[in-house]
DNA sequence: GACATCACG
DNA sequence: GACGTACGTGATGTCC
């Protein structure tokens, strides 16, 4: 290459942004052979291979390099003494990662480039502004607001996590003007994360207006007397010299005294002689061998490797795994030899749907090692070669469903041989069906969600590609989409064998992966109490299902839609012309464009926004949004309950059957879905009325019990507040409590509308309370919520040293935890703006959320053996209630039980300084049992 | 497929 | 002092 120049493409990687991503983003990991903190370094080296290997293409850099700090003074503190002064000390655990990430540079042979006394922002500017200036092309790897200054003529940023370019657009819709007047928003509006002072008062939205109406920020300065705000004025007046200071801290310094030029950072490919040993001596066993793959060379072989669960010392690649095809009993046969062999294997069904009430056995996959796997198909159709009656033979070379069954039932039921799956609750159902009964099971999903609850989904394709470095074979291109989709059985078996055995090679890597750092993470009672022993619990729930009854909802959909179409014509009346009521666009213009209402507010898209609460203000001034509001409440009884409930009813059982995901919810809670049952309405009396269509079989009741106030008890426990743990022990109202206490009213003289106050401010502080939150919520000015929120401080200390004790913890360990020890991660709680207040209030949510979701699922696990033996089926879950159906005489026996096991499960595990109370209602339907 | 809306705890 | 805010979910309809 002749020198850096037009056709030229410089890469320049934020180094300090990629080494914190990565350090927060994942678990803490230490070097097994000393125990030096290494997971950020790690999470470095995968990003700089993700950020190699995927920058082969036609647009590939021609030159790169990596940009650190290097220095805690700078130029900036000379101007400033407080800049970036409120910045946290590093952690303890990162700062000797530091220089291992420059070394990872290196090894990768990316030019690693850093200057005493200066940012790397300042470095990145001056190497941006000579490569546009040589006509070259310009891409920044950062998502810092502070390069958008930088952007335009050939300058780009790119956001790695969101891969997401900014442009010029994208800093004009960040910073409301273009990249070259960016600092004069900056100087105006200020940075509280580097403690830029800015001018008081003043945010981008102000800051951008004022330059867009005087040009730049010198002209603004110039000609403040024209301000028309008297405040915004002044502010501009007297705060001169600080904005002008601020600017200075804010530019970057495109003229720094480096010492190497573009040239110097030609992309060169890794040399395996440099990278291999440095990743051997971090220790990264799966990582080198991923890059080992990647270039073609031997993985370095690392001493004192945990022994895995596998007898497999290397693990083959992927796409060396040769998968067996099993078409006959003597091939099943010498494959149960293997599992039993070993005592586990890995395995997962394929079916002809996804709905596993329904779903039919099409073949099984087995893995016994990594590598080494198989499918057998069992009922896969022939091709095209239906006949006139539609009836369709099933393909050679298969064994018969049956035979393949007896050959392994006796395995998958066999408690000395583990099965191992990924999502085990849908297969043990499939089975479930053909009379086998899984058992015992290990689940791939809940591991990770036990270990990495809060970080990502546990999905197999999102764990395989982040712990295995692997892409699974899509089932898309094997299905097809849309109306000419196929099912399973349709899958010629050549076709299936790859994908179906690769699905159980990859489960029983995952687990190999995964089960080893469930003791290290300190999770596995977590895992053992509270996720595995739900999936027979879960999966028998699902089949139980709920009996609902069609006619009720189907004469409840008729009376709806009748009403439905009489608003809507008052509506188009009121309106003066039609339009679609279910359209907030069309809604938000005829009400504030057509209508001229005042005070519409627009959305990020634009759009007005037309919610239950903007409606409801204008409700009091106008027919027509009133109307609205009644339409909505019909049509999404009728949508979602009494229409689509119908299609939801299992025409064999005649009930409705749920499926929980067990993994989904960051908390601990389950989640209901196709369909959800945990949402059916009961705040309305007319909503209500939907769970008259839930019912009991002849001869049997509903029998709901709940848990009451189970999340402020928990609060009570885990802040220790003696206040509401007396309360909670005398058997008070705890939320008039609150207000007597708060208001200074005695209890009998407790009005309503004080004791509703109070009952938000209760559930505010379990949300990680703000005063904006609360003043939004009960209608107040801000001012007087923030009030109400101090005065529960000061009455209920101990709240708010709940509060700070767990942001604390969380930033300092990256997860909080529940009292039984489930760990929920908040990787966003040391990431800086409006993200961080996030991260905070779900942090102080979870513990609280979560622990009550782990006592009910430890009530869960026991209620099987509580209850056996009685004519009673545990039906649903609503997250603080379970519903039973039971026979009319075992009634009062299966209250006694379930509420014991209920009100006593979190012993002996946790003992609550509150004991928990268990409310109970039986009926013939839902709404009576409630 | 994103977004707005609304049902539940 | 200003960001943009209540926590956790799933389903539906509109609109591009």
């Amino acid at each position: 290459m002749s020198g850096f120049g037009k056709g030229c493409h410089l890469h320049l990687i934020d180094g300090s942004a990629f080494i914190f991503r990565a350090f927060h983003a994942l678990p803490p990991l230490t070097r097994k052979s000393d125990g030096l903190p290494v997971g950020a370094v790690q999470g470095f080296c995968n990003m700089l291979h993700k950020y190699v290997a995927d920058n082969a293409g036609p647009d590939a850099p021609t030159h790169a390099a990596v940009i650190f700090d290097k220095g805690s003074h700078t130029f900036r503190n000379d101007l400033y003494d407080e800049y970036k002064a409120n910045r946290e000390a590093m952690p303890e655990d990162l700062r000797p990662q530091i220089p291992l990430t420059r070394k990872a540079t290196e090894a990768f042979n990316i030019a690693c480039k850093e200057l005493e006394g200066y940012e790397a922002d300042d470095i990145i500017a001056t190497l941006a502004c000579q490569a546009r200036d040589a006509g070259g092309r310009v891409t920044i790897i950062s998502s810092d607001k502070d390069l958008m200054q930088l952007v335009g003529d050939g300058v780009e940023m790119l956001d790695a996590m969101k891969n997401r370019r900014i442009d010029r657009e994208g800093v004009i819709e960040k910073f409301g003007v273009g990249p070259e007047r960016v600092v004069d928003v900056q100087a105006l509006a200020g940075d509280s994360v580097d403690n830029v002072p800015g001018a008081p008062g003043i945010g981008i939205k102000t800051a951008a207006l004022l330059i867009n109406e005087f040009g730049d920020l010198e002209s603004l300065l110039d000609r403040a007397e024209e301000i028309k705000q008297p405040k915004r004025r002044q502010t501009l007046i007297d705060m001169r010299d600080q904005i002008e200071l601020s600017k200075r801290l804010v530019q970057l310094d495109c003229d720094t005294p480096i010492d190497f030029g573009l040239d110097d950072l030609e992309v060169r490919d890794p040399d395996p002689e440099v990278l291999m040993p440095f990743l051997a001596e971090m220790e990264f066993r799966s990582l080198s061998k991923r890059i080992a793959e990647h270039l073609g060379v031997e993985a370095p072989i690392i001493a004192d490797a945990p022994p895995p669960p596998s007898d497999a010392p290397d693990a083959p690649s992927f796409e060396a795994a040769d998968y067996a095809c099993v078409r006959d009993a003597e091939a099943l046969e010498a494959w149960i030899a293997q599992i039993r062999e070993r005592g586990w294997v890995a395995v997962d069904t394929e079916t002809t749907g996804l709905n596993e009430m329904v779903a039919d056995l099409v073949g099984i996959s087995l893995c016994v090692e990594a590598g080494t796997a198989c499918y057998i198909p069992l009922t896969h159709k022939a091709g095209a070669t239906d006949d006139l009656f539609g009836e369709e033979g099933l393909a050679e070379g298969q064994m018969p469903l049956e035979e393949a069954l007896a050959l392994l039932k006796p395995v998958l039921e066999d408690p000395a041989v583990l099965k191992i799956g990924q999502n085990m609750k849908y297969d043990a159902k499939i089975f479930a069906r053909y009379g086998v009964d899984v058992a015992p099971i290990d689940d791939t999903m809940l591991l990770s969600y036990a270990l990495h609850g809060g970080l990502h989904g546990h999905g197999m394709d999102t764990l395989s590609e982040r712990y295995l470095a692997h892409s699974p074979i899509p089932i898309k291109p094997l299905l097809g989409s849309g109306k000419s989709a196929i099912t399973f059985d349709r899958v010629p078996i050549d076709d299936a064998v790859p994908y179906a055995a690769e699905d159980a090679d990859i489960t029983l890597r995952l687990w190999q992966t995964f089960k080893p750092l469930l003791h290290q993470s300190r999770v596995t009672t977590v895992y053992e109490t509270l996720e595995r022993p739900l999936v027979p619990v879960l999966a028998q729930m699902e089949r139980n299902g709920i009996k609902v009854d069609r006619d009720t909802l189907s004469r409840m959909s008729n009376a709806f839609a009748q009403k439905m179409a009489g608003l809507e014509a008052e509506i188009h009346e009121l309106a003066g012309e039609t339009f679609n009521v279910g359209s907030p666009k069309q809604l938000g213009e005829i009400l504030f464009d057509k209508m001229g209402i005042e005070g519409g507010k627009r959305g990020k898209t634009g759009a007005y926004a037309t919610g239950v609460d903007v409606l409801e203000d204008l409700a009091t001034e106008h027919d027509l949004p009133a109307r609205v509001l009644d339409w909505r409440q019909v049509s999404k009884l009728k949508s979602t309950y009494t229409d689509a409930l119908q299609t939801h009813i299992n025409p064999e059982t005649g009930r409705v059957h749920t499926s929980y995901s067990i993994a989904g919810a960051s908390t601990g809670r389950l989640a209901s879905t196709d369909p959800n049952l945990q949402n059916i309405p009961v705040r309305t009396e007319e909503g209500r009325r939907i769970r008259e269509a839930f019912v009991a079989e002849p001869g049997n009741l509903l029998v709901s019990l709940d848990y009451s106030q189970i999340e402020l008890r928990i609060l009570a426990h885990i802040a220790g507040i003696p206040a509401l743990k007396a309360a909670f022990a005398e058997g008070q109202d705890i939320h008039a409590m609150t207000a007597s206490e708060m208001f200074d009213v005695p209890m009998e003289e407790m009005t309503p509308d004080v004791r509703r106050k109070a009952k938000a401010i209760n559930f505010g502080v379990i949300y990680g309370i703000s005063g904006f939150g609360l003043a939004r919520n009960l209608r107040i000015p801000r001012a007087e919520a923030q009030g109400f929120i101090d005065r529960y401080f000061e009455r209920f200390p101990g709240i708010r040293a709940y509060m700070d004790e767990t942001k604390a913890f969380a930033k300092e360990h990256g997860y909080v935890q529940t009292l039984f020890g489930r760990r929920i991660h908040t990787p966003e709680i040391n990431a800086k703006g409006p993200r961080a207040s996030f991260a905070y209030r779900a942090a102080i949510n979870a513990p609280i959320q979560g622990t009550a979701a782990d006592v009910i699922r430890r009530a869960m696990v026991r209620m099987p053996a509580a209850i056996e033996g009685l004519p009673a089926k545990m039906l649903l879950q609503v997250h603080d209630e379970l519903l039973f159906e039971v026979a009319e005489d075992a009634v009062e026996d299966v209250i006694a039980r379930a509420r014991e096991v209920m009100e006593g499960a979190a012993d002996p595990a946790v003992h609550l300084d509150v004991k928990l109370t268990v409310d109970a209602g039986q009926g013939a339907n839902w709404a009576e049992a409630h």
